[in-house]
RNA sequence: GGACGCUUAGCUCAGUUGGUAGAGCAUCUCGUUUACACCGAGAGGGUCAGAGGUUCGAGUCCUCUAGCGUCCACCA
């Protein structure tokens, strides 16, 4: 028997070199274990597209769940004999990232981006992007991810910029990709507006000014937007101002001296909030923009980019809204146009959710897509909608989920998807930021180039935006297999099999993705989406830098090992719930991978002259335990198929514990002392390395390296590695 | 304001189509026998948040209530 089972397991020396041996074996690579003649090469494919991590820093736990819950289930389907991929990658995470960088640049240079200049800039971005991208390979091959390394992909990378522009192009030429003055949300620090989604809304306790206008009393937290007001609406049910018809003039006094106010009737006006009347500031309000949109109304200007007031605010004209506000106050109140002020009022106030900008609604000329704009659908593959047919995105997005062509796991996670499908507004796909996709726009005299490459001739501008990082990200299910070239990958392994991610991630992610694959290729881009929860800590608190309560993937692995770290977040793991991870969990761990370690010292000890060509006889009693196994095998097996992983492991766990060591082995040994008849014996022995054996495989997916490296040092076994064995069904 | 989720042993959670309440950790007692003290044998501990309903039978299905949490929404 090999010495080193006579120690404890330890994970230390066997990681690592383990993981060098599935690399060198070829085995990630399904075309390999087609060659290699360990998967036929008809065999249904199994796919699965990584979530790209960004490359802004280092996994954390809830992409170690990502991964050790899809390794379990490529593992599985590996040994099921499925021609099986699993495609790495990471994502450039475009304002992640480059706001990142600009953050880093300020701390130790004091400088901008526009102080280095599009190009140096972008430079140091790539060069952080790099140094990201290694830090995360290496953190994925700890992890034991059984990741096809030889399909890697970037989402900024050659291949999927000629996919961006390619989706872009046909977009363009359907008329889906249009270009609008509309209300977007600026970030004046970053100086980019950003999509409804990329919002994250916080309370701040805030004044709130009752302002006499006219006649009327309006309210406002915002007085430093309130100069251009010359419209004031109100609900038309509103009885309160029924003397006052939609169209009336009224003259009055405003912050920079006499104005005409016109009266306006709208339904967006809430009659029980404030005094049910409001003015409006169309350029700088969601809510307001609408209201002007349906009365053809006056815009104007009164913040301009960096959130500096514009000429319309007189003498204030010049400064900075944040120091104006005080000064406009005062102003008002000495003009006796401030009626009451509100001390507690609590404002919800829209910030970037990267980077963290105060939101200032600006109108400026984007890229959106359109979601409601009909088109007829190319290539077809999708049941219930033709080729030719005319069709919307968003009708597009919800039938493929409605008709359960795409099933989210778990199911009450559709409805979240249902509603956010049918509030969704055209797409705000630009951004003025440099590090991403340039859209393919090309400018000259007034004309536009719209095309997958530059025009020939010269004098030509291309748009200096960029796209939303969610356009690449979107393509990601076939992008990543070479689309829009032709490649047998896409025919083989498009749609993947399952999208295993975060929920938190459904709208921005898994619903692009829908859209982009249901577009471009009139396909589904998976058949199953399965969302896990957040990873939180021993409390229940997200995991955050301020709390200190991180728990490191790698610190995990180092103490404990990958396979415990692997089966903390397995064990309890519930689709759609979240996590609670404590050190404490991932140490009991450890204890499992040694205890199946001491398992097979126990048993190889035994067995080790055993002759598994001539099969010993075995006794019923034993054949009755070998059943008994298989019966666990169906039951592993339905688990896993129906992503049960959470009871799978747990099963697993009881059975090699509670009964395989702490039952059967205990049993066994009367029955193989010195003096037991032969014949029983062998029986016996047959019958703890047959299940032993099955044991090991069954833990493969869950445990990977340390049944791999127990593995090598059965002395039966073929000249085989663990991860291509056949499954025990 | 709308939607969703959670509430089961001290802690963390399972409980798959309704059929006598489960696991791990923690606690207590005992134990070194062909692997393992990163161990074994055993024990205590729950009116399954509350109320009502359907049913022969409900932790599981329905209704309502409470607490906690998450997401969505243009209340100036």
């Amino acid at each position: 028997m090999d010495e080193k089972l006579l120690k404890p397991y330890n994970p230390k020396e066997a990681e690592d070199k383990i993981y060098k041996l599935w690399e060198e074996s070829g085995f990630f690579n399904p075309d390999a274990c087609v060659e290699k003649g360990v998967t036929d090469k008809n065999a249904e494919p199994y796919s699965i597209v990584l979530p790209p991590p960004n490359v802004t820093g280092t996994l954390h736990m809830g992409h170690a769940a990502m991964l050790a819950i899809e390794d379990i289930l490529i593992r599985y389907n590996r040994m099921k004999g499925k021609k099986t991929l699993w495609i790495p990658g990471t994502d450039h995470a475009a304002i992640a990232t480059e706001s990142k960088v600009e953050e880093i640049l300020y701390k130790k240079e004091k400088k901008t981006r526009h102080d280095l200049g599009r190009d140096a800039f972008l430079k140091r971005v790539e060069a952080f992007a790099q140094e990201s991208h290694d830090t995360i390979v290496h953190q994925l091959k700890k992890m034991g991810s059984s990741l096809d390394w030889t399909r890697e992909a970037f989402t900024l990378d050659e291949k999927r910029a000629l996919a961006v522009r390619t989706a872009f192009k046909n977009m363009y030429d359907d008329g889906l990709i249009y270009q609008g003055e509309r209300i977007v949300n600026w970030d004046p620090k970053m100086q980019s507006n950003v999509s409804d989604d990329e919002i994250e809304w916080v309370e701040q306790k805030t004044n709130f000014y009752y302002l006499k206008y006219g006649p009327f009393t309006i309210g406002t937290a915002r007085p430093e937007t309130k100069f251009g007001d010359k419209y004031v609406v109100m609900h038309p049910k509103d009885s309160r101002y029924k003397q006052y018809k939609h169209g009336d003039k009224i003259k009055l006094e405003w912050i920079n001296g006499p104005i005409t106010a016109t009266v306006v009737k709208d339904e967006a006006v809430n009659m029980e909030f404030g005094t049910g009347v409001m003015t409006i500031t169309p350029w700088h309000d969601a809510t307001d923009f609408e209201i002007a949109e349906r009365h053809n109304l006056d815009k104007e200007q009164i913040i301009n980019e960096r959130g500096i007031l514009l000429p319309i605010a007189g003498k204030f004209a010049g400064e900075h809204i944040k120091k104006a506000r005080e000064k406009i106050v005062e102003k008002l109140k000495q003009k006796g146009l401030l009626e009451k002020v509100d001390e507690n009022y609590v404002n919800r106030i829209a910030t970037n959710y990267r980077g963290g900008g105060v939101i200032e609604p600006q109108i400026r000329k984007q890229w959106f897509i359109g979601v409601n704009k009909k088109f007829k659908l190319r290539n077809s593959k999708l049941k219930g909608i033709k080729s030719g047919q005319e069709v919307t995105l968003k009708e597009l997005m919800l039938h493929v989920v409605t008709t359960k062509q795409i099933n989210i796991i778990p199911d009450n996670f559709e409805k979240t998807y249902f509603h956010w499908i049918n509030n969704l507004r055209d797409w705000c796909i630009s951004r003025q930021i440099w590090y991403g996709h340039k859209i393919p726009v090309w400018y000259k005299d007034g004309k536009i180039h719209v095309d997958v490459d530059a025009p020939k001739e010269p004098g030509w501008n291309q748009d200096p935006d960029t796209l939303d990082t969610w356009f690449s990200s979107g393509l990601w299910t076939f992008s990543t297999l070479g689309w829009p070239k032709e490649n047998p990958d896409l025919k083989t392994y498009h749609p993947t099999s399952v999208l295993e991610t975060g929920y938190d991630i459904l709208f921005f992610w898994i619903a692009r993705m829908i859209l982009m694959s249901t577009y471009n290729l009139g396909d589904i881009p998976f058949k199953t989406v399965y969302l896990h929860g957040l990873v939180r800590d021993g409390q229940g608190r997200k995991m955050s830098k301020s709390l200190g309560n991180i728990i490191n993937p790698l610190d995990m692995i180092e103490k404990y090992g990958a396979d415990a770290t692997r089966l903390s977040l397995i064990m309890g793991n519930t689709p759609g719930q979240d996590l609670k991870l404590s050190e404490d969990k991932v140490r009991g761990q450890k204890h499992f991978a040694n205890k199946l370690w001491n398992v097979t010292r126990f048993v190889l000890e035994n067995t080790e002259d055993l002759n598994m060509e001539n099969k010993p006889q075995l006794m019923e009693e034993d054949e009755e335990k070998i059943k008994e196994c298989k019966r666990i095998v169906y039951e592993i097996t339905e688990d896993i198929e129906r992503y049960r992983l959470y009871l799978a492991i747990e099963k697993l766990y009881h059975y090699t514990w509670h009964t395989f060591a702490d039952i059967i082995i205990e049993e066994s040994k009367p029955h193989l002392k010195e003096e037991s008849p032969q014949e029983k014996k062998d029986s016996t022995r047959c019958m703890l390395l047959s299940i032993l054996t099955t044991v090991l495989k069954l833990l493969h997916p869950f445990m990977p390296f340390v049944t791999e490296e127990i593995w090598s040092l059965m002395p039966h076994k073929k000249k085989t590695l663990l991860i291509v064995e056949k499954w025990p069904i």
